[in-house]
DNA sequence: ATTTTAAACTTGTCAGACCAAAAGAAGCGA
DNA sequence: TCGCTTCTTTTGGTCTGACAAGTTTAAAAT
């Protein structure tokens, strides 16, 4: 038995979904039916179920029937959470998911100076103003990982924006371990404020160039802190 | 029941692992034992391993006892396939997917262009020769993405190799509608021709240009040839 | 017609069994 | 003693059956 039986299952059911003969929000048929249709045991079917549910795709609550559910960014990414903690606990791996997301943002950015409206700008500069004025660590934290959110919704790209807050969550130990090297909070709003500025002024490399600055001014403190 | 049965599982065993108890290559015990260990029934055992397996941290074949594994940065993107087929699917999902790899190789070839050794030029240079006298239809969609391949292997970072190779199988198909527009090899060759000059050159926004109208063009091909 | 209640599902979990594949032990031959 | 083959044990993959707990649905009561 070279193909499991459980595989066989869950690419018959994603076809349904795929093909578009269950659409979101469909009732999927129960267990013991699926189990008829294709012969098999009930642990097989539900293993299917279960990679299916752990993709996304159908969501399932006991006592309920599942129904076929539309799989967002942000979930896909957050089902990589597991793997990535491991990831970044080898050697080289937290050094090249910084590397990861300093390309991602840094293209984010030179990306925002182009295409940005006057409507993205206000709103860029209101999330800049939120995080100029907030009060205590934690309010900080919360506003930075929004001001990068809001360039990274410029793109209208929700994959840009669920990688964006997938990168801040996986990175937020590097954050935190950063901040308590005694940063100020003008570094990092300087930083951003030079940031706003040329995607304001509608220009991509100096946007990009100041991401750039701002995220190996990040990560090199970060390094100092646990290196002490 | 607040929380399920094989989650509970599953933090524990991986615990096991991110703490160093169980190291790769480790054999876990059988479904049997953890069974009694955490008192919990077989199904359950097995979704908490089957959880973890999906991850890459283990790997498990029939009659043989589970393994601790190093998850791979392309393990860990093949987990997503599935939800990506269907994220595809969607009206904006392909959209999106195609300006993420841009994104994603624009800033490679730039990177590239910048680090790049001697050696580094001489492998790339290699591939794009190699792309240049495929034979057959097949042969250059492999030179193809090697090309692509070599170039993220610049940026000596497995994410970006492995997301590159992902990319790659994700758009499979977008590949094959374009090239059946007639397109000819020579224009893609010229392309890449241009893409490595650059890097050779240490020019990053040559190089950075040319991968963008490369992939523009891609896309304008596949466009056509979907709505002709 | 609206609310209440009870019956009929459905999932989550457990238990025991069987099969085929793998691993390990025993035996055999050199 | 060493290497090979055979046989037993262990293990994952799957099936069947069962029960508890939650959800739907339909009947019943108001």
């Amino acid at each position: 038995m070279a193909r499991k039986k459980y595989q066989e299952i869950a690419e018959h059911l994603e076809l349904l979904v795929l093909s578009g003969r269950l659409k979101p929000g469909d009732r999927l048929p129960a267990e013991r039916q699926i189990m008829e249709d294709f012969d098999a045991g009930r642990s097989s079917v539900r293993e299917a179920l279960f990679v299916l549910q752990r993709q996304g795709l159908l969501t399932s609550r006991p006592g309920a029937v599942p129904r076929v559910s539309v799989p967002t960014a942000e979930g896909i990414f957050a089902e990589l959470s597991g793997p990535v903690r491991h990831y970044i606990n080898r050697p080289e791996g937290l050094r090249e998911m910084q590397d990861a997301r300093a390309l991602l943002e840094i293209g984010l950015a030179r990306q925002a100076a182009i295409v940005a409206t006057d409507a993205d700008i206000a709103a860029l500069e209101k999330a800049l103003d939120a995080n100029r004025n907030a009060k205590d660590l934690e309010q900080f934290f919360q506003t930075d990982v929004a001001f990068h959110f809001q360039i990274a919704k410029i793109s209208r790209n929700s994959i840009f924006a669920g990688l964006n807050t997938a990168f801040a969550d996986w990175l937020k130990n590097q954050r935190v371990q950063s901040a308590d090297t005694g940063t100020s909070f003008e570094d990092v709003v300087r930083y951003h404020s030079n940031i706003f500025e040329a995607i304001k002024n509608h220009d991509p490399e100096g946007a990009a160039n100041a991401m750039d600055l701002h995220l190996q001014d990040v990560v090199k403190r970060y390094w100092q802190a646990v290196l002490k």
